[in-house]
DNA sequence: TTCTCATATCAGTATCGGCTGATATGTTGA
DNA sequence: TCAACATATCAGCCGATACTGATATGAGAA
């Protein structure tokens, strides 16, 4: 069993993958299918550097799988448990969107 | 119907309201059930205006609901959605707590 | 090997957000 | 009204991290 310490010391990483816009929109487009980095570069308008360290940060916290093809890396999402879980934020936006929309903090 | 950016957005901000380690160990505490700002401090160390302002941040990205009695004011978790997006990420906890723990971005 | 393309890495910069200490606001009871 | 307590707010500092431009690494083709 772990401890809650170590259990929300590891959510609160596992959140900060997902908070960012950059990578929340490179989750959003690998969710219809693996791609490459530079299909990821052409789905989200990111930059080529950009894109692939967030899809290192992706990988590298357990939310993304790679392999190389060729010169290709083809990143895909690792499990259906992220999609439950992203599925799971947008029935929270259901009830709170209007107030995180509101919401002063984190402009941007 | 919502537009993907909008989602992206908002979402992003959704989880940028949970990744952060303080508020997350308030809804920790919070899942029990309500409790004061106090009775946060006691339950958190976190400090006083510390835990006001986290709180406050819950609170406007609607997480939790606040109800003044008397002097005090009581917080709670604001839906059973909440908790079921908590428990989906401890879902992919269960899989992904290694790679995260040894990923060495974000540490803190 | 050499050229080309795909991806990764790095230093530098700028910004954002969390924490603290002091203080303000608000509520109850005397 | 005043004192005591609970909570909220604010300025200032500091650390973390996202982005850019340049460059390095790695893989296939010729």
């Amino acid at each position: 069993m772990r401890s809650v310490e170590a259990d929300t010391s590891l959510k609160s990483k596992l959140f900060r993958g997902l908070a960012d816009p950059s990578r929340l929109s490179i989750l959003e487009v690998l969710r219809e299918g693996p791609l490459n980095v530079g299909e990821v570069v052409a789905a989200t308008e990111l930059s080529q550097p950009n894109a692939s360290m967030h899809l290192d940060c992706l990988f590298c916290c357990g939310l993304v799988e790679r392999e190389r093809n060729g010169r290709y890396v083809y990143y895909r999402i690792r499990s259906r448990k992220i999609l439950q879980l992203l599925a799971a934020s947008e029935r929270v936006l259901e009830e709170a969107a209007e107030q995180i929309a509101m919401c002063e903090k984190y402009e941007k």
